[in-house]
RNA sequence: GGCCCUGUGGCGCAGUUGGUUAGCGCGCCGCCCUGUCACGGCGGAGGUCGUGGGUUCGAGCCCCAUCAGCGUCGCCA
């Protein structure tokens, strides 16, 4: 008898249905428990689709063999549909009212002791799971994320198909690019000291695609950037990229919108309401972020103001120096006690405040940690600027404008995150528009671009090139949902003179610009349609949509924090005989391990 | 590279101001059990407390170093 099951002959585990009476099955699974009675045995026994109860009478034969399964053992049983005695039916379970007898076992493969159960989600060590991914993706968790990805990225291509978008897809290997984030190399082998780089995104190329002509372009593209991980960030993630010819920022605006709308509604069955939208002045001035998670409110105040002619040395030096007092309101924060506002301090200088103001609005009086310079007039002035009630704190920012906001924004983030608004069934998505075209690198202290140099300036922007270029706006917009930047996209510079304007603007020489773009301004120089874009995180949009807060809770093979697949044990090093043929000598020691 | 938190049987955790033999739940192994579904009952095995050093009469607990992991800042056009 062969360990092969035809398709045709199986039926799912998880398909049984009451209907199925009397029938003759051959199911296929995984033990997910037993239940040994001694004189009769239950097996749940589970698959892709979901759990079956099969029962092994004491009088058959294989009865000895099921006392001997084991969780995570491989099943192919033969038996028969019957209902399950009155009683005794399980509605937890949509195969609950039904079980099937076993009328022949076979144990397809066997299974070691699992080092953590399978047949649940309970919290294992994020290691561990990696190391044993194979089991960590059979359980519930992961097998309902998975398909919920895979739902996502299907309906993704369905809305752009019915869009008459082409997907087409583009090389890995690629040329490398200074700018941005560091790419991750492949030497070449027929070329000895050259490298290819993988793409950080197919941003040239699908601008390509629409000199060449297509018009309409989608891919569901893999893009890969060396830096650091976090939570919300893995090396090589998955983009819906998007670009069209002879549209407005608004077509890009309306295409993705509706995608997003559509994907919500048929994986999530959500009806999203129209996206609200925000210059990106605003949202700084009203939430400190640029990704502002809009699922409340709690916006920021300016109250510098309010505090004109105060003798607090602080706010005093701040407001000569033309920086800002910025105001947030925590709901119920009165009841801290002034350990628990020490802490908070201490977290809102980790976020990079000088320090923190607070005024508990207690029911028995005010307190703050600066008493005897908050008078009555600043409390009534800040009740009302704020909407602040009795029962609630004030939370005070002074610093230079963008800092105070800055870190004001993120202790929004953690007061709301105190009050519990940080509600995982919402879905708070906003577009934030006006980016401006340049922004300071602190690191050199010249302008660099705040999205990407292919990024078209807005209308009349042209203008301050010259005389005030920091003042320029970009056509470049953003998608942000819940507090996290889902993407962004631009109308792009089609005129050739113009690219090279901004490249120069950018310091560059017109031989970096020949040797690093040069295929691509030579390109925009043979007809080049206008056009724009987008591309989005595919692995984040899951993520928020599975109400998950870490990337690879929606990723198969995903890698841990120092970028290690500890599953494949990669990156690993390799043999002598591969670098010679790539004219490659590591100076690092081998590591130990 | 900085900072925070964590590290105790296979897994998840507890472990008091430093004090006798390091506990609990799950899992695992054995026996019993014919209607369970987180089955139940009885019994059992399993721990150099991440690693190294120090303080102390005595360290899972205190100190230093180091490793690993989570998070975060920098970084991510």
């Amino acid at each position: 008898m062969t360990d092969q099951t035809s398709q045709a002959a199986r039926t799912a585990c998880g398909a049984i249905r009451a209907g199925d009476q009397g029938k003759a099955v051959e199911l296929c699974g995984w033990v997910n428990r037993r239940r040994d009675h001694g004189g009769l045995i239950f097996v749940d026994l589970r698959d892709r689709e979901g759990i079956a109860q099969i029962v092994f009478d004491p009088k058959h034969p294989s009865f000895p063999d099921a006392e001997r399964l084991r969780n995570e053992d491989v099943l192919r049983v033969r038996g028969t549909v019957r209902a399950r005695p009155q009683g005794t039916e399980n509605a937890k379970l949509p195969t609950g009212g039904v079980e099937i007898g076993v009328d022949d076992l076979e144990v397809l493969n066997r299974s070691e002791v699992p080092p953590f159960p399978v047949n649940g989600d309970d919290d294992v060590d994020e290691n561990l799971r990696l190391e044993y991914r194979y089991l960590d993706l059979r359980r519930p968790r992961m097998q309902r994320n998975i398909a919920t990805r895979h739902r996502i990225v299907k309906a993704m291509r369905d809305f752009f198909d019915a869009r008459d978008f082409l997907e087409i897809e583009t090389p890995m290997l690629i040329k490398s690019t200074p700018e941005g984030a560091r790419d991750y190399l492949v030497p070449s082998r027929i070329h000895p000291g050259t490298f290819y780089a993988l793409p950080q995104s197919p941003q040239l190329l699908k601008q390509i695609l629409m000199i060449a002509g297509f018009g309409r372009y989608m891919q569901i593209a893999r893009c890969m950037r060396d830096e650091d991980l976090r939570a919300d960030r893995q090396p090589e993630f998955t983009q819906v990229d998007v670009e069209m010819s002879f549209c407005t920022q608004e077509d890009v605006l309306e295409t993705m919108e509706s995608c997003m709308r559509d994907v919500w509604k048929r994986v999530l069955g959500v009806e999203l309401g129209p996206f609200p939208r925000f210059s990106h002045a605003q949202v700084l001035e009203r939430f400190g972020s640029d990704k502002p998670d809009l699922r409340y409110d709690l916006e920021l105040v300016n109250v510098t103001s309010i505090f004109e002619g105060s003798d607090f040395v602080v706010f005093k030096s701040v407001i000569e120096s033309r920086g800002a007092i910025v105001g947030l309101r925590y709901p119920g924060g009165a009841s801290l006690s002034r350990r628990d506002f020490d802490a908070l301090t201490e977290l809102a200088k980790q976020n990079g405040a000088k320090g923190m103001v607070w005024i508990a609005l207690g029911a028995d009086g005010v307190k703050s940690s600066a008493q005897k310079f908050v008078g009555d007039e600043h409390i009534g002035a800040l009740r009302y600027s704020l909407d602040a009630e009795t029962g609630d704190a004030i939370l005070l920012f002074a610093d230079a404008r963008p800092a105070a906001l800055t870190v004001a924004g993120r202790m929004r983030g953690e007061v709301a995150e105190r009050c519990g608004l940080r509600d995982k069934t919402k879905y708070a998505f906003c577009w934030v528009t006006d980016f401006p075209y340049l922004e300071l690198d602190e690191a050199t202290g010249r302008p660099a671009p705040a999205h990407h140099p292919f990024t078209a300036p807005g209308e009349g922007q042209w203008e301050f090139i010259d005389s005030d270029p920091l003042a320029m706006r970009a056509q470049h917009y953003d998608l942000v949902l819940n507090g996290f930047e889902l993407g962004s996209g631009s109308i792009r510079n089609h005129k050739p003179e113009h690219q090279r304007r901004i490249f120069e603007m950018l310091g560059m020489t017109p031989e970096q610009i020949e040797e690093r773009f040069g295929f691509f301004v030579r390109a925009l120089e043979y007809g080049a349609p206008p056009h724009g874009g987008m591309a989005l995180g595919i692995d984040r949009i899951v993520m928020l949509a599975c109400g998950e807060d870490d990337l690879r809770e929606v990723v198969a093979f995903p890698k841990n924090q120092a970028a290690r697949d500890v599953m494949m044990d990669s990156p690993s090093a390799v043999a002598e005989n591969l670098l010679r043929d790539l004219s490659l000598r590591s100076t690092a020691p081998p590591p130990e391990r």
